[in-house]
DNA sequence: TATTGTTATACTCTATAACTATA
DNA sequence: TATAGTTATAGAGTATAACAATA
């Protein structure tokens, strides 16, 4: 690979290597494991990360708010209302109104978006599996357990440095 | 809402929920942590990801031809080259030809370069420092390896199911 | 006035391929 | 012919703000 000579002779305080650096590897990996979720139901499907995650949220709470889904899939407003409208052209999400407050309207999956829901489902959790294989169970819990952490950690740190702050995809 | 059954072991349902699904998780915990650390280099520098990264191959490893970059900070040639030319505008970056092979120049930092990555590595390693800050030193030690277990498993899966394949950001 | 949700705009990425110059 | 690197182009994605409807 890199068979280049270094000249790091220490004139930095402390040395950083990219390859082992927590937010590159984040990023990497992630992008890594995006990549290859997201060409499967693109693929099946034509639907993208946003799609996706708002099929993933009605499909496990039944019904919610464009808000609430935005919420609880990390995603700014404008995003969810651009997913919901493809969902909708496409008749896999439905919406009913609200009569307490006609401001906002009740979205679930149609019939048919619960059969591609159900159909995604199972290929989404093999491929999570897939991507674990070498995993021990305990290794797996100390996974989950540490990425717990440290998103719990991350938003900490976000909201303390910038105080209004939107979302990501 | 109903619990889907799969076929596997009777006990439980396969369900999928979004916030412990491990793509997800990582996609978000890598987007925290990249506006997190990017907005501080943005903020001091106006560089973006792409330039950070080869500033900090280039800290690293001294002197390097754009391929090299690319291929350890997992970048395509074309990213390279505009972050290189960036960074070569704002003279943080110098090129001394390669006479055995005029295709290619050696990239490395300028001195100035160097002092932006001098300023910018304790930066980093402390914005990293302060995310892993609720780890205990075993806890940090499991995480670096389970990451590189994933990323290494991750990158057999996407070769496995697409044989040609570009790069990410 | 504040909130839910949509739309418009501009901007930034990204991917691809075409291109150059060397080999 | 193949490779290193650059540039052009087009498409996707993103953020922001403005907006409409309702509270």
């Amino acid at each position: 690979m890199n068979g280049r000579a270094m000249e790091g002779d220490g004139r930095s305080a402390a040395k950083l290597e990219l390859e082992t650096f927590l937010p590159y590897r984040l990023n990497v990996l992630a992008s890594i494991v995006s990549q290859g979720l997201s060409g499967i139901y693109a693929k099946r499907y034509g639907i993208g990360v946003p799609e996706w995650r708002v099929m993933a949220t009605l499909g496990q709470f039944g019904a919610m708010t464009a808000k609430d889904i935005g919420g609880h899939s990390h995603m700014h407003k404008t995003k969810v209302s651009r997913a919901v409208a493809i969902l909708e052209k496409r008749q896999m999400v439905q919406r009913r109104a609200n009569r307490q407050d006609l401001r906002e309207a009740f979205l679930s999956l149609t019939d048919a978006g619960r059969a591609v829901y159900d159909d995604l489902v199972p290929v989404a959790l093999t491929f999570a599996a897939d991507l674990t294989e070498g995993l021990s169970r305990s290794e797996r819990a100390e996974l989950e357990a540490l990425l717990a952490k440290l998103m719990k950690r991350g938003l900490t740190l976000l909201s303390e440095h910038a105080a209004g702050l939107g979302d990501e995809g």
